[in-house]
DNA sequence: TCCGAAATTATACACTTGATTAATTACTGC
DNA sequence: GCAGTAATTAATCAAGTGTATAATTTCGGA
């Protein structure tokens, strides 16, 4: 009885697939499909050496958590690009709901971590972070968009409007990924930016990326 | 050696109970706390009872999704009152980011069960049913509303209004029953309700409950 | 080339889970 | 009051879980 091959890597490549094949698995089953002998499998691994690279199972879906959250942030982000405040809140507007940010695999994910947030607090910490990073990068980008204008507004008020959008991101975000809509036949570009500018005071035409 | 005494009940009752027991499992535990064993003892019941009433977990899980969700939606629908449109519209409104509806021990339900949608088709089929008569209404108020202004707008307009509103309103409870603002010292009804007159084209200071 | 350290596998363990079944109890109709 | 029925308990089972550990393999450095 011989067993199996195997080559080595570094701790960087093995953590890496590893946290993968766990959203992998949580996207696919779900969190309670998420086993270690799961997600060892579809990482080409022992389960026992999950255990080498990880303290336990909750250190390894917390990491997930985590990767998960900040690629989301960075792939939002990476929609603002240059140039004027209000072009870059535009893009990050585009970006949040279209794909990869709004996708249904997104989703999944994001809703089987959500779920754990209440009862667990190391996952509590990772969403809150993650959370607020995208609250503060939306009211930075407000702040600036009416700095730009000429129409600076109270912090008050910037806070105010930050809740808002964030909160009208966050509901498009989940009906599009949900995909109960037939949303291939609007515009949902169109229709987040206009209620942006809706909301923010901007005549619609005058806002576009 | 005596055993523990008991006394019956009817299945409805018995059925409630258990049901009632799950939610608050899943509210303090999690998903993953909602163990058979665990629901049992907060129903003051032992484990092997539930199959009697639910032929196997997945289906009290089930039942306990639904009535959780037709409880919130009527919750929210009991805001509505009476009177013309733009009353009930902004007595929903208020409804929705209020407690109950509006909560911290609603939202951890909640976030529990649309963790499990996507990898299960039980579920995700109570949660479509629940969804669409939300948005039904949100979308039946918003025309009324319209047509009581002497403005009535297309099918389309309204459906895409009822699109970005309810977005709208499902961001904010979120936000608000995450709680990881300072809303007390907000008036979040008036941000709800002044943002969802800017959205549907109404003087805010009309919009009033 | 070969040795030693480190990574990986294989196996096993203790525990929890959902489910099953027989024994017991409470209640209903007579 | 009593018998029969149905609800409930108690005890058990097999499967799956995370974890621990010893045996094995890989691979870089002498």
């Amino acid at each position: 009885m011989t067993r199996r091959t195997f080559h080595r890597e570094t701790e960087a490549v093995r953590q890496n697939d590893l946290i993968a094949a766990t959203l992998d698995s949580v996207a696919e089953l779900g969190l309670a499909g998420a086993t270690v002998r799961e997600v060892a499998f579809r990482a080409g691994v022992t389960p026992g050496l999950i255990r080498r690279y990880f303290d336990n199972k909750e250190r390894l879906v917390a990491a997930a958590y985590r990767t998960f959250i900040s690629d989301l942030i960075a792939a939002a982000e990476a929609g603002c690009g240059e140039g004027p405040a209000q072009t870059r809140l535009a893009g990050l507007i585009r970006a949040s709901v279209t794909a990869p940010v709004a996708d249904g695999r997104t989703l999944s994910i994001w809703a089987a971590f959500i779920g754990t947030v209440h009862s667990d607090p190391v996952m509590a910490e990772v969403h809150r972070e993650g959370y607020q990073a995208f609250r503060d990068l939306v009211e930075r980008l407000i702040g600036e968009v009416f700095a730009e204008r000429g129409t600076p507004a109270s912090a008050q008020d910037i806070h105010q409007r930050a809740i808002v959008l964030n909160a009208l991101l966050d509901g498009l975000w989940i009906e599009i990924s949900m995909g109960g809509d037939d949303f291939s036949r609007l515009n949902v570009v169109q229709i987040a930016l206009n209620s942006t500018a809706t909301l923010l005071g901007i005549d619609p035409a005058d806002f576009k990326d």
